[in-house]
RNA sequence: GGUGCCAUAGCCAAGUGGUAAGGCAGAGGUCUGCAAAACCUCGAUUCCCCAGUUCAAAUCUGGGUGGCACCU
């Protein structure tokens, strides 16, 4: 299955461009962003507005309530459904977002095979890990899944407790599970589209002024109201509402929030090309290359036409 | 013009005779059920400059330069 991808770090102009590409090739976006999927957050996470999709459909924005609990599995079971349903309209799906977990597997099409967590055995390792310590839990690691330990620093307890959480709940080790997850392949095709800056302060210019302008458009007023409803689940990990709680405890001014948000978002974007840089399938254009939204989008176009035309020649 | 204080990485900063802490920023990286999360790695051949003392100087002495404060 054919489809076509925009991957990159935050305010690199990954929407825009997506919706170009659409009305250009009959596209419909699948958002592949694991804040954007809640409600109530549209300003903080810069999902795109009405006005900004431009008609083009978009999928999985703004449908879960910020207090429900969401993971990759998830995602990848809705996205699959949303690429199905695109392509039997005979529509191009249009995978755009910076959530690199989520974009690998989705495109990978890794199999999350079922568990019944309850979230009691975590919730066992982590009081182990508080009363013995991380070393106890890793060195057990390193006893029944030696690949995995290996990989991972004693200050990473989250990933420890998750990989003997996946050996006791499923008695089987996580590199094995991960060996198992990739056996099927995945049947999509994509043309990878990857956003960049040659110049970082470029990118970094951009995020520091859009952040001004989600401030504007009353990032604060949204914060206070995602606050008041909902604590402690995982979409108050999103970068955007953390940072103002110091403000609305009056701890800090709102400049000094702003600043701290500026920053967090740099740095996550730094993350972000991390994860792109390495998969050799994307093709990246460098968004300071180009003097207008429409020279980067007519590359782009160029690109997954090619890339099209290339897959329909495997067949 | 005089007196005092200060000068260490892009920024903040410890060190006051034994061979340059730490934090922030920045860069690079890891990633399979909370991922906008979590985690890891990396910056001074040298302490404003010059001379001196000493086995040894960022540290002591003298001079210079720059900044700050006060006085005139």
């Amino acid at each position: 299955m054919k489809v076509a991808a925009v991957v990159g770090p935050t305010a690199s102009g990954k929407t825009s461009l997506a919706v170009m590409l659409c009305q250009a090739l009959s596209g419909e976006v699948v958002s592949c962003d694991s804040m954007q999927i809640y409600k109530g957050m549209q300003i903080g996470t810069a999902a795109p507005t009405e006005e900004e999709m431009q008609g083009i459909p978009h999928h999985l924005i703004g449908f879960v309530s910020p207090d429900e609990e969401f993971s990759v599995a998830r995602y990848c079971e809705l996205a699959k459904k949303c690429i199905d349903g695109i392509i039997a309209r005979g529509n191009l799906p249009v995978i755009t977002g910076g959530t690199g977990l989520y974009f690998n597997s989705l495109i990978d099409n890794i199999e999350f095979f079922e568990e019944d967590n309850n979230g009691e055995c975590r919730a066992q390792l982590k009081l182990r890990a508080q009363t013995e310590g991380a070393q106890v839990l890793l060195d057990e690691l390193y006893a029944i899944d030696p690949e995995t330990a290996k990989a991972l620093h004693v200050n990473n307890l989250g990933r420890i407790i998750r990989a003997l959480e996946v050996y006791l709940l499923t008695g089987k080790t996580l590199s094995e599970t991960k060996r198992l997850s990739r056996l099927k392949g995945s049947e999509l095709d994509p043309v990878i589209i990857g956003l960049d800056a040659r110049d970082r302060s470029f990118l970094y210019d951009r995020i520091n002024r859009r952040v001004d302008m989600m401030l504007e458009s009353g990032l604060v007023d949204e914060a206070k109201r995602f606050y008041s409803l909902y604590s402690g689940k995982t979409s108050s990990q999103a970068i955007g509402y953390k940072e103002f709680l110091p403000y609305l405890n009056g701890e800090k001014s709102l400049e000094e929030c702003a600043e701290q948000l500026k920053l967090q978002t740099r740095h996550y974007a730094k993350r972000q090309l991390t994860w792109f840089k390495k998969d050799e399938r994307i093709r990246f254009l460098m968004i300071d290359d180009y003097s207008c939204a429409e020279e980067l989008f007519e590359e782009a176009l160029k690109i997954i036409k090619e890339g099209m035309q290339r897959a329909d020649k495997h067949k």
